[in-house]
DNA sequence: TAGCATAGGGATAATTTTATCCCTTATATC
DNA sequence: GATATAAGGGATAAAATTATCCCTATGCTA
């Protein structure tokens, strides 16, 4: 298995939390779990782009993290549930932050990000709805 | 220069925000000069582990989405001050969620990442005052 | 019997991100 | 003359993260 090589940094709160959400779809996990998509394959249809290896690999970090719980059910074929720990849920309103955030300086954001001469292609399909559309948070 | 291979997913809020924090020491960054530690060589001061050559091409990253803005007295030796943009400000409340969340959950935290594999060794600085602490800003 | 669905994981390739090393500029100080 | 300071950046090495490919298991359906 892999070793990290150079000593993780948790000296503050920040590099705590950026560690938790380390991973390219992490946030977007933990947003899905919370809006009770909960099996694996629906999370792999829901977010368009995730491979099922990734997931896997995701969801199983999420878990060892603590932030996720797995509920195997004992038949074939095999069927999975994940869902929020306490912690995990604690994460949520921070998690909408950074969607909202997001969406609200989309505009801007597209714009800058796709001049960075870096940035030579972008991904655009339609999001899937999201937690806090459904449950009718607003925060302008 | 380095391009971009895979397409950038951009299709959520949440994917928006997470490539403007997206680098080591960006939540980091915007924090130090939301404190007013505007200068490169204060900034490499106060953050333990950052190396002269990240600091300035990450720094340079948020200048380029936007986030800070860059001034250069033209003197020499070189003065250059980095500031908060509007939008810039506008993370500062997620950024001190981030850090307050991780802080709040500190020991948990160490422990599940610590136990994590992977992980063998970590470093663990004291670390420097944070704004949400000079201005007393409490979310218990 | 072949193929699908479901979830997981090993091995390895590809990509992206960080780290390391060295060079530039111009002034001040030892 | 050597050295420190301040900021920036090119080139490349190293490390970390993601992607790709393939294999496991078992019951159901065509």
């Amino acid at each position: 298995m892999y070793e990290r090589k150079i000593p993780l940094t948790i000296d503050c709160g920040l590099h705590l939390t950026k560690e938790v959400l380390n991973g390219k779809w992490k946030p977007a996990l933990l947003n899905a779990i919370s809006m009770d998509v909960k099996r694996p394959s629906e999370i792999l249809r829901l977010l368009q782009g995730v491979t099922r290896r990734v997931l896997t690999v995701q969801l199983k970090e999420l878990e060892e993290h603590g932030m996720v719980e797995k509920k195997i059910y004992p038949q074939l074929p095999p069927k999975v549930e994940y869902s929020l720990t306490e912690i995990g849920w604690s994460l949520m309103p921070i998690i909408d932050a950074l969607n909202q955030w997001g969406d609200k300086n989309r505009q801007f954001l597209e714009t800058v990000i796709t001049q960075d001469p870096k940035t030579t292609q972008v991904s655009k399909s339609p999001c899937p709805a999201y937690r806090h559309l459904l449950t009718e948070r607003d925060t302008g």
